[in-house]
RNA sequence: GUCCCUAUCGUCUAGAGGCCUAGGACGUGGCCCUUUCAAGGCUGAAACUCGGGUUCGAAUCCCGAUAGGGGCACCA
């Protein structure tokens, strides 16, 4: 397996294009660069590759940094802090590819080439008609110089190519070991677009040149671009940095990878969805890496914060394969999470998502609860279903087949929660504890299962079947609004 | 069509020729705890894609088949 060569000082770059959201797989992609950076003092460089002016991309590169920063990794240099590469925009260094590109073709490593976009579109049809990759059949190759000016002269627009020698090309994956292709299967690739801007082949080796990184970790799709940046390296006499391709993420059900259309194909998603940063960068780390042995203590192997995992974070174990996500475990992983925060901390987390839901949240009461909830939550979001009662004046009193439970009747119902009524409105105090003393000798007298009795109360008092504990939770609620919904309740009964 | 990558429980993975009767985690079945739901504890089911080699010995190495994924733009 190929070593990682460390001779220079670690310099590593996330280099989105700023296409809109942030995908997850770009996150752990930039991840995986941070956790690199970290483990071997590197630096994390944040390099936006807007290249292409017909994309949408005003917003986008807000919502790579948002994406960044929610996952909690921080960049040593990039567009909003600068750095001594500056600027780490690709459209703010569109002079610097142009002269790399001309200083190619001086030097007869690259060429130009006058077709049109459906020139180019026959062509390729024709080869693929033949079995040939599509693509570009290199025909500009034979232009001289004399024929580059009549063409100018005429006005027309030309690109710059790369002259793709003979031969067979190899580069050593760090996470695959070494990769060859035979070159005549590759493209003559457009370098220099006919509006002046590089494509990203350019840019990025230019910029990965000058900005002196050392190693790409990157997703596994550049793969069959990367014979094609050896040889630009190779022309340019530069040392390409060491590659690493990390396996994309696909969907849980169904096929092919993950698109911005899947549930959880975003950062924002878990962002908004009451997923904690921590949750989702440990479970990105557990998807394509692993702590080491599995062996031994299980749950420290797949529980970790980012720091520990940059502590031995090892690019040459990423696994090879293609990884569906599951929001399942994802799940399971975001309750560890929420169950390990401090209460007060989890409270103020908690807050936002029950105004988003439009409750009026007591800070007091939501501190009350948060003990209750915590183990049942797992993720914020869900605090609103589990808890949300607690914030609402009007809770209505469940239809009768709710309100009974299994084995009894209307009439022993009513007679069960009229009892509960009168031993809870005699207690001196309204509390959990001193509920229950009495509750319980309370289901024995009407000759019913406390769960029966209990049953009942939450029915009537909470409106649903499933709450947090049943005497803390109407403690919370107090003795009033308590006993108005018990009475409701057995009113609702003598209808029937 | 063509090139490239990959292949262990449902999912994520451990496994670098004998330590494998293949380990862990999520999920899932059962039991315990229990006023519901969780959380927790115990316990069970569940995988080396197939076929050929190499070797005393293969989940591990080689070849082939199959399957999945990715690329083949003046997008990144």
């Amino acid at each position: 397996m190929t070593e990682i060569d460390l001779s220079r000082p670690v310099r590593v770059r996330f280099a989105p294009s700023p296409t809109g959201d942030m995908h997850i797989g770009g996150g752990r992609t930039a991840l995986f660069n941070w956790l690199f950076a970290r483990r071997y003092g590197g630096k994390f460089i944040l390099r936006i590759e807007d290249t292409d002016d017909k994309r949408f991309k005003e917003n986008a590169r807000q919502g790579i940094i948002d994406g960044l920063q929610w996952l909690g990794l921080q960049w040593d240099e990039g567009p909003d802090i600068g750095g001594p590469y500056a600027p780490y925009v690709q459209s703010e260094r569109l002079p610097l590819y142009q002269k790399w590109a001309n200083w190619l073709v001086e030097n007869g490593k690259a060429y130009r080439a006058y077709e049109t976009a459906e020139e180019i579109e026959i062509i390729s049809a024709t080869r693929r008609s033949k079995g040939l990759p599509p693509g570009y059949d290199r025909r500009a190759r034979n232009l001289t110089p004399a024929d580059w000016a009549r063409l100018d002269a005429e006005g027309r627009p030309f690109v710059i190519r790369f002259k793709m020698p003979d031969g067979e090309t190899t580069f050593d994956d760090l996470v695959r070991g070494p990769i060859t292709a035979q070159n005549d299967k590759l493209q003559d690739q457009v370098l220099l677009k006919s509006d002046g801007f590089p494509t990203y082949h350019l840019a990025h080796i230019v910029d990965d040149h000058v900005m002196e990184i050392t190693h790409v970790i990157r997703a596994e799709e550049w793969i069959n671009s990367t014979w094609l940046h050896k040889q630009i390296y190779d022309a340019f006499g530069w040392q390409m940095p060491q590659v690493a391709h990390v396996p994309v993420i696909l969907k849980i059900d169904g096929k092919g990878k993950m698109s911005k259309r899947d549930e959880g194909a975003s950062i924002s998603y878990f962002s908004e969805g009451g997923y904690l940063p921590e949750a989702v960068t440990n479970y990105l780390c557990n998807v394509g890496w692993n702590y080491g042995k599995t062996d031994e203590k299980s749950e420290e192997i797949q529980v970790f914060t980012k720091d520990q995992a940059a502590e031995i974070f090892d690019v040459t174990r990423v696994t090879t394969s293609g990884t569906k996500f599951d929001l399942v475990k994802l799940g399971w992983l975001n309750g560890v999470y929420i169950r390990a925060i401090a209460p007060l901390e989890l409270a103020q987390k908690l807050r936002p998502y029950l105004e988003k839901a439009g409750l009026q949240v007591n800070i007091d009461t939501l501190l009350r609860i948060v003990p209750l909830v915590q183990e049942r939550l797992k993720t914020l979001k869900e605090i609103v279903e589990v808890a949300g009662f607690f914030f609402e004046d009007d809770v209505p009193t469940p239809k009768a087949e709710d309100l009974i439970p299994k084995k009894m009747d209307a009439a022993s119902t009513r007679e069960a929660l009229s009892r509960a009524a009168s031993t809870l409105s005699a207690l001196p105090t309204f509390e959990h504890a001193a509920m229950e003393a009495a509750l319980r000798p309370l289901a024995e007298t009407l000759a019913i299962k406390p769960g029966q009795l209990f049953g009942a109360i939450r029915a009537a008092v909470t409106g649903r079947a499933v709450s947090p504990p049943l005497f803390e939770t109407i403690e919370i609620i107090g003795k009033a609004p308590t006993l108005a919904r018990i009475e409701r309740a057995v009113d609702s009964l003598k209808v029937v």
